[in-house]
RNA sequence: GGCCCCAUCGUCUAGUGGUUAGGACACAGGCCUCUCAAGCCUGGAACGGGGGUUCAAAUCCCCCUGGGGUCACCA
């Protein structure tokens, strides 16, 4: 029992990588990485129809993202067809295969009629025993399934489920046209792989027995398994594109940090007592297959964003500013308009008010900007007539500190204050919509300073005559 | 429909026979306060139903209900 830990994750090319997926993708790599395993990426690339190059290197591109590394592959089973071949002709000398030369018609009329007798709809093996064949009729090979009995997939989740093998087929394992079909080229690949434990999603729960046969077709103990449950919608109905995001590209997109997502996934379904953010290092010391749940879980948009807020106040400053300034760049600002200790000390002071790398962006945009871009609303509001005064006392106040500190700026304001007979709150908004152009910001002093003395200079005197134009 | 899986606050979950059923998100109220956040405090909110077993059941068993999955020469 103390065989080596080899999982794999096999995603099929026929689309982006989903959130469903990458959490199984997760499970699988945290339990290599907690238990010393080797985890394997294999793409399962064999339906000539719906793979595409685009989505095998996007898929490759997710975890690079995620920035999960595989220490096998990526295989790919279009490169791996001699080994079908190879035992798909051993399951046929063996007699576990036959030649079928039923046409798909034929074997839907079957099912049609099965199902009109209230039967479990299935093949009825009319060719296993036929001998007498037109070896020029085209064939397919399907694997002979007993027709008693029982196979019992033993979860390490659900504990064991038994299913009656008459309830199941004789599937397909090899088409007419020579191409070996799914759940045979993943027993197949799993045995020559020695994939210790496949961890999966619940919907392959059904297709195990099927892969358990093979197994016992070519003589092979199967793995160990463990069905994951599923992440379903706010509707309970299985996550689509109605739900929004799934791609996991687009979470990317949208300014998600990586770990902040693997967190957030990872515990959707698995739990370690009361915690709710991890770093990756503490999932991989903690992972284990017995705390994963059973039932499905519901994707919670709003969750997922407060981890990464979470994410965002915790992580290491400078990190977070290159991925600040990537997005900066991408709204054709340059982050060099500010120094680098000012661009961290900007990270700081917004770090606790974004929930997304964007809104990062959003709350920076003005430190950036050459001027001001007024909020209408903000203007009319604080920028009246009657503030010009004390806003232009406070451009000289402000104009007046040296060194160009925050306690420097607090005390010049509590000067004007004084003087003025105001309260703080009604000379920092007119501050702040003159030089940020709205209402929202990091506290006042932190901003001046940050954003520089020369600018605020530029900007209020700016503000000023806008109030003294009209 | 057949087969299979699942079932604690709206959501994610803790709980493995004896708890005032705990935490988190969200929500509501309050504190702090130069705006917005963050932070702190408080509050409402759950064991789907019915039978058993037991001195005792959210925890074990059965039925029902509900949800999900799967039934291809797709993966």
């Amino acid at each position: 029992m103390n065989e080596a830990v080899r999982v794999r994750f096999a995603p099929s090319n026929t689309g982006h990588l989903h959130m469903g997926g990458a959490r199984t993708a997760l499970f699988n790599w945290f339990f290599a990485r907690h238990t010393g395993g080797t985890a394997i990426l294999r793409v399962e690339d064999t339906d000539q129809e719906r793979s595409t190059e685009a989505y095998y290197d996007a898929i490759l591109e997710a975890f690079d993202w995620l920035g999960l590394d595989w220490d096998e592959g990526p295989y790919r089973q279009t490169e791996r067809m001699e080994m079908y071949a190879g035992a798909a002709r051993r399951m046929l000398e063996a007699g576990t295969a036959y030649r079928c030369t039923c046409t798909p018609d034929e074997v839907e009329e079957m099912r049609q009629k099965a199902r009109a007798e209230g039967k479990t709809p299935k093949y009825d093996g009319r060719c296993r025993d036929r001998y007498d064949a037109d070896p020029t009729e085209p064939f397919c090979l399907r694997l002979r399934t007993p027709d008693e009995g029982e196979t019992v997939v033993n979860d390490l989740l659900a504990g064991s489920v038994t299913f009656q093998n008459d309830q199941l087929d004789d599937m397909v394992i090899v088409r007419t046209n020579g191409a070996p079909t799914y759940n045979f080229c993943v027993a197949v690949d799993d045995i020559d792989m020695r994939i210790s434990h496949v961890i999966r999603g619940n919907d392959h729960l059904s297709n195990t027995p099927k892969q358990i046969l093979v197994y016992n077709a070519l003589g092979e103990a199967p793995p160990r398994f463990a069905h994951i449950s599923m992440i379903l919608g706010s509707d309970k109905k299985r996550l689509s594109k109605r739900h929004g995001a799934t791609s996991v590209l687009e979470f990317r997109e949208q300014g998600y940090l990586p770990d902040a997502f693997i967190n957030y996934l990872v515990r959707l379904g698995w739990s370690f007592g009361d915690q709710e953010i991890f770093t990756r290092e503490e999932i991989i010391r903690n992972f284990s297959i017995d705390n994963l749940n059973l039932s499905a879980a519901v994707f919670n948009p709003k969750k997922l964003l407060w981890t990464n807020q979470e994410h965002i106040m915790s992580g290491e400053a400078g990190g977070l500013l290159a991925l600040l300034e990537e997005r900066l760049r991408a709204r054709d600002l340059d982050p060099d308009m500010l120094t680098r200790e000012a661009r961290l000390g900007v990270v700081e002071e917004l770090r606790t008010r974004a929930k997304t790398l964007e809104e990062l962006a959003d709350g920076a945009t003005f430190f950036f900007r050459q001027g001001v871009e007024f909020d209408e609303k903000a203007v009319k509001k604080f920028l009246k007539p009657e503030v010009a005064g004390p806003l232009a006392r406070a451009r000289e106040a402000i104009a007046g500190v040296e060194p160009f500190s925050p306690e420097g700026v607090k005390t010049a304001f509590e000067r004007v204050l004084e003087a003025e007979g105001m309260k703080l709150g009604k000379l920092a908004q007119p501050v702040r919509v003159a030089i940020t152009g709205g209402t929202v910001s990091p506290g006042i002093f932190e901003t001046l300073c940050l954003l520089g003395k020369e600018r605020s200079l530029e900007r209020i005197d700016k503000a000023l005559s806008l109030i003294n134009q009209p």
